[in-house]
DNA sequence: CGACATATGTCGTGTACACAGCATATGTTC
DNA sequence: GAACATATGCTGTGTACACGACATATGTCG
């Protein structure tokens, strides 16, 4: 009985974190189908396409692909996730005590957002908030780890709290008719979120 | 016991014969393997590659490499055979009544022989000579298939000969010191061999 | 609404691949 | 040549994926 594969109903699992090495196998599988995913994003809408045309263009058997998500939705999800996991990689982004840090995150959301696939008005249907604010939250986690929160505050409330306000602000930028540069508006977020984190731990 | 998987002694199957259609898992991590080989081949010579390197560029596991190949030369050789064969492919090289087909065939081995990976001084290690006159045996005989063999010839001898024709040209005019252009190579070769071809066949 | 075509969700079975381990071969160093 | 490290070749076991089939759901057309 194949229920070993825990059919991806959150977010990709972060492949860094503490967890038991996952088979290569279903790395690589799961890549594949977002990959495919994103190649037929750029041809139609998401509504249009079906499981079975994303199980032949990752060259996969259909019933592979429900041994990983229980449907496309989950898919994009996970793929829209990983994708803001690889941006983030890419430019080394994290929350620590150098300076810029949280500015470079909201540069990150931004561009991310700006360079998603398929047309801005498609953008609203994707469930892009899950996928970015957990890995946000993640970065807010990990470079205050060292660091014991601040008296009568939880730090994991702040966490999110400032991650959806990023996102949040992020949104409304890409919605704005004349939009600023992207580096403008980190600039503004950075301005309005950093206190909020700088009062949640001693720093 | 996996011995259904045939390891790859001799060249590249073709994916477009009448035979069994083969389990995609299989032309999958072939190609990951060929395409790992290639991507060793730019960066170090053949013989400074090991079988872990491959295995692990490829993302698969060791033992997977020795169920598709008894050794790196034999990967090689299936390399370099579906690297030509995707060439021709793409160039829909083909020996029919169309004119100029032997000299788009002779062109395209030039250009593979010229384009090949790893400096033309590891060009003379490669067994190139099976992969890619196996392919251009194949050409000849399907454009062939419709006309009956003139008395007294044997035609599978005669495209054997042809073919490895085309190949001794090509590798003659790879080591000219002052090296004609591939096109005007591909004239004289189809002049010299074309009159071996069309006596063969009553066309 | 019924008929039909297509897509989805699932299942049991067979096959390919991942893994750890082991024996042997090979290359390097002293 | 001996000692050692690394690579190779192989094996049995466990896991992931391919497949065909089936029941159900969904969308389209007359």
């Amino acid at each position: 009985m194949p229920v070993s594969l825990t059919p991806m109903t959150e977010t990709a699992p972060s492949t860094d974190s503490a967890l038991p090495k996952i088979d290569p196998r279903i790395l690589r599988s799961r890549r594949m189908l977002m990959d495919a995913l994103v190649r037929l994003l750029a041809q139609k809408p998401f509504e249009e396409i079906s499981i079975q045309e994303i199980a032949d263009e990752a060259t996969l058997n259909r019933a592979t692909f429900y041994l990983h998500y229980p449907d496309k939705g989950s898919l994009l999800k996970a793929m829209a996730g990983a994708r803001f996991r690889d941006l983030v990689d890419r430019r080394g982004l994290s929350f620590n005590s150098c300076e810029g840090g949280l500015r470079a995150i909201a540069l990150g959301v931004c561009d991310y957002l700006a360079a998603s696939p398929g047309c801005p008005g498609a953008l609203a249907k994707m469930p892009l908030e899950d996928s970015i604010i957990a890995v946000v939250e993640d970065i807010f986690r990990e470079g205050s780890a060292e660091r014991p929160a601040a008296p009568g505050i939880d730090p994991e409330l702040v966490f999110t709290t400032a991650a959806w306000a990023i996102f949040g602000a992020a949104r409304l930028w890409l919605d704005m008719r004349e939009r600023i540069s992207a580096e403008e508006m980190a600039d503004k977020i950075e301005a309005i979120v950093l206190p909020m984190l700088m009062h949640a731990t001693q720093r």
